[in-house]
DNA sequence: CGCATCACG
DNA sequence: ACGTACGTGATGCGC
């Protein structure tokens, strides 16, 4: 007998999403329910053999009962914020697994059951149904057996009739006269008010259906049990027919739709992988190797082998004049030496495309095939897929050479669907889909294996919505930031010298100074020798412990100031031991040619934003004078050229007031007022002209606060200030700005639903600690759901800003030198000062209209320490 | 290699 | 009763 298995996928889903602990992919995404119901799923091909088989699943919440009830799982809470994406998920797992699924709109998984169920017996089938819905004992039949989930999902119980009279004396059509009576919580069928399991069986066992014991009521035993069946008579029939299952459902469908499939590993392994279903994976495989499915179990059978093809010169020159002419679609893989920046230099290219694939080298490859092969690299009309186009781009450089064409690059994909990845090498990125690659055996095998996942890549961020955001600011951007890097920006050395050796007399001097007021030596840079000496020789009184001993950062230090001599000494030997070792030598080691070029870092952020480094020219001091004065060696490369800056005025705040529409801070920003003034002058419910600096000051913390997911005890330390104070200002400041009391809690209840935020360009953060168990944990996802929208935001709009500078910048005498975050730093010849300036404002200003202007201020100066401001446009 | 510290937005 | 502002990178210490 041909044997069907029906999955009841809503209630199986449920089970495991309570049965098992919030298990989730390492960048956040829940799979607790991936895990539970693809474990059962597998162990039940592995152990019925099901000849057929199909998942049901209810479709939205609007069922056919409730036009019959109103209140009709009312009771019922919403989908829990961990499972309700999981759906989806399952979903596209089950797809890819090739097994069956049904839903109805506007039909229960039940209901769908039930006439499948029906159909199915009239075939003549065995049938089995999974769920841990009780309601299901219904269709039990001779050819019908139920199995509900008994202790979380793995472990089920087969109801056949002979097991359903042991444990009730019921025949199964009376499980519907059963729920009748006693109702159901979950579902909120009423039932009959105070009858439970107990008394109903009784009923049923004498008077066998809800109407044959409502006509019998008089015989009833029980005055109370009597008078409530005949005051709700009618509620009981209706229960009754709640809970009978539809078998007329209308939908067409085939037995032969749900005829077993066995799967596919090239389908199966890269969706099991994405959601890093491990052990799933492993009990898929150990299934599908005793049938003997080789693509189970080898792991570089999981691609294919595209041939590799060896080129003479001739045929070099051949391919790629075809490749040129055709413009075909190329995959390529770079193996260099060096770094992109510094005397870096292509060895190898690895070729694919139309499932070939080749190896150009260069020691091999005579002048001809590399001027070709560059030319083609050069070349718009051939679109080129490849990893980290930002360096490619610069070895390119370097010979001459601007790439062109770039498609698609699979770094920075990968790394708009998980802003989390740490690992973007080539081998990483194909595993993000094909488990257990482990290594290439030749950079022809990597670009091979680069073409086979690129489609996936662009599967995933099309249906992530994020192939815009790609293709219209990373991957232009990234040609931006290797013309920045490329360029460097001039350090004069021998003032940065000079500025350090006056440094080190002073340090030299504080620390001797140190070391008599403590009579001994001992390593200053050493917090924990230095917390002894403060804490048991000097006996100061300890404040703060750090994990590992006495904390003796500059906030403890700061109150410890007036207590010894030594505390003040101690903070004027860090600051400026930090100016010596980070700046003053750190830089001066990076300095080539007279200029340091940076690395922008493009896949490290969670929020979008860049990153530098080797050195971080985006950490460089301002906000102490001393520090500051650093800023005046650097300079322009060019003779008589001067430094022009450009900054986003309060940009992320501009951000908080277009998501929030809050009316005052939108009105604040529209009549172009000190934002932090007004903030003052709201909070504490006085004229502008009132508030004093300290209320400013006060208001200003609040503002950053704000978008960092403000908390009492921040806010009371940043401002040095008692809790109750602090509370206050929060609580003032959300009476007048109840807009963006709003958003806030909008965006984060949002997130809990979604697991993540978005930015408005869409860029993606999924939000893992929203589902902790550690409450700690999910409030700091809660702050990372406020900050994540602004902060992404205005790194989206700066990113785009740069891309339209650039490009509007060509006619000029100018270079981009470097982005921090809301500020762009540029040189620029005096004759184009003006008209650039106009440029920069024009383009960031609207590089993304918001609902309120964004404004942008320049300023010019020999060095970056000497910066004035400039008006680039009369006034009028 | 983790921790503490401190520089920036 | 508990630990807390968001996002980074470089340096030096000490295991």
């Amino acid at each position: 007998m041909p044997r069907m298995l029906i999955l009841d996928g809503n209630s199986l889903a449920n089970r495991a999403f309570y049965a098992l602990p919030p298990l989730t992919t390492a960048d956040g995404r829940p799979t607790n329910v991936l895990h539970g119901f693809l474990t059962m799923l597998f162990r039940l091909e592995q152990e019925q053999h099901p000849d057929s088989w199909v998942v049901a699943f209810d479709k939205t919440k609007a069922t056919v009962r409730i036009e019959q009830y109103a209140g009709y799982k009312a009771q019922r809470k919403e989908t829990p914020e961990g499972l309700r994406p999981q759906f989806d998920f399952l979903k596209e797992v089950l797809t890819e697994l090739e097994v069956p699924m049904l839903e109805l709109a506007g039909y229960e998984a039940d209901d769908l059951i039930a006439a499948v169920t029906k159909q199915a017996e009239a075939q003549g089938m065995e049938i089995q149904v999974y769920t841990g819905d009780r309601d299901a004992l219904q269709l039990i039949s001779p050819r019908t057996n139920i199995y509900l989930t008994k202790k979380g999902i793995s472990e089920v119980e087969c109801y056949d009739e002979h097991t359903l009279w042991e444990r009730y004396q019921l025949r199964p059509y009376q499980i519907i006269d059963l729920k009748g009576l006693m109702g159901d919580s979950s579902d909120n069928i009423p039932g009959v008010p105070g009858i439970g399991e107990k008394t109903a069986l009784k009923l049923l066992w004498e008077f066998e259906t809800v109407e044959g014991v409502l006509a019998n009521a008089d015989k009833v035993s029980g005055k109370k049990v009597q008078s409530n069946l005949k005051e709700f008579a009618d509620q009981a029939l209706l229960s009754k027919k709640l809970a009978t299952m539809l078998t007329e459902v209308p939908l067409a469908f085939s037995l032969d739709d749900f005829v077993y499939r066995r799967s596919r590993a090239t389908k199966v392994l890269p969706v099991l992988q994405k959601y890093d279903l491990k052990s799933v994976t492993r009990l898929w495989q150990e299934r599908h190797k005793e049938d003997g499915d080789s693509l189970g179990d080898s792991p570089d059978q999981l691609l294919e082998d595209w041939p590799e093809r060896t080129l003479t010169e001739e045929g070099w020159l051949d391919q790629i004049e075809k490749w040129q002419a055709e413009e075909v679609p190329l995959t390529l893989a770079c193996r260099y030496e060096g770094t992109g920046l510094q005397g870096g230099r292509w060895m190898e290219w690895g070729v694919a495309t139309q499932g070939e694939g080749f190896t150009l080298t260069r020691s091999e490859a005579s002048q001809a095939v590399s001027r070709a092969w560059l030319d083609l690299l050069g070349n718009e009309q051939v679109s080129k897929t490849l990893v980290d186009s930002k360096t490619v781009a610069l070895l390119l450089a370097s010979e001459g050479i601007s790439l062109k064409g770039v498609k698609l690059d699979l770094s920075l994909a990968s790394y708009l669907i998980q802003s989390n990845r740490t690992k973007f090498a080539p081998l990483d990125l194909v595993n993000q889909y094909v488990p257990k690659q482990e290594v290439f055996r030749s950079v022809a095998e990597e670009a091979a294996a680069l073409a086979q996942v690129a489609p996936l890549f662009e599967e995933e961020l099309a249906s992530l919505g994020l192939a815009e955001l790609l293709h219209d600011i990373e991957e232009p951007l990234s040609l931006v930031l290797a013309q920045v890097e490329r360029h460097g920006i001039a350090v004069n050395s021998e003032q940065l010298t000079s500025f350090g050796e006056g440094i080190s007399i002073t340090l030299k001097q504080l620390e001797q100074e140190i070391y008599a007021l403590t009579e001994e030596t001992f390593n200053i840079n050493s917090p924990k020798q230095l917390g002894t000496i403060l804490f048991e020789k000097l006996g100061l009184a300890t404040a703060k412990k750090t994990k590992t001993g006495y904390s003796t950062d500059a906030e403890t230090l700061e109150e410890l100031r007036l207590v010894h001599p030594i505390v003040n000494k101690l903070l004027d030997y860090r600051q400026l031991n930090k100016l010596m070792s980070t700046y003053v030598n750190g830089l001066l080691a990076q300095v080539k040619d007279g200029r340091i070029h940076t690395t922008f870092q493009q896949t490290v952020t969670t929020t979008g934003r860049l990153s530098s480094t080797e050195p971080n020219l985006q950490n460089i001091p301002i906000r102490l004078e001393q520090g500051r004065q650093l800023r005046k060696v650097f300079h322009s490369t060019e003779p008589g050229w001067v430094l022009l800056s450009a900054d986003y005025s309060q940009i992320e705040l501009r951000i908080l007031a277009h998501y929030s529409q809050d009316p005052l801070l939108c009105e604040s920003f529209a009549l172009g007022q000190d934002v932090h003034t007004r903030t003052a002058a709201e909070v504490f419910g006085i004229s502008l002209e009132a508030v004093t600096p300290n209320m400013r000051r006060s208001a200003k913390a609040v503002n950053f606060g704000l978008m960092y997911g403000l908390t009492e005890f921040g806010l009371s330390r940043d401002l040095g200030i008692p809790r109750k104070e602090s509370k206050f200002y929060i609580e003032q400041y959300f009476k007048r700005y109840s807009g963006v009391k709003r958003y806030l809690e909008e965006v984060v209840a949002q997130a809990k639903q979604e697991g993540q935020v978005r930015t408005l360009l869409n860029r993606l953060r999924r939000i893992p600690e929203l589902l902790s168990s550690n409450r700690v944990q999910r409030q700091f996802g809660e702050r990372i759901a406020m900050n994540t929208p602004v902060q992404g935001t205005a790194a989206d709009i700066m990113k785009l800003a740069m891309i339209h500078v650039a490009e509007g910048l060509k006619p000029f005498r100018a270079a981009m030198l470097l982005q921090v975050h809301d500020e762009l730093l540029l040189q620029v010849a005096p004759e184009d000062l003006k008209d650039v300036a106009r440029l920069l404002i024009e383009k960031m200003e609207n590089a993304f209209p918001l609902s309120l202007p964004l404004t942008v201020e320049c300023k010019v100066g020999p060095n970056w320490y000497d910066m004035q401001p400039f008006k680039a446009y009369d006034t009028k």
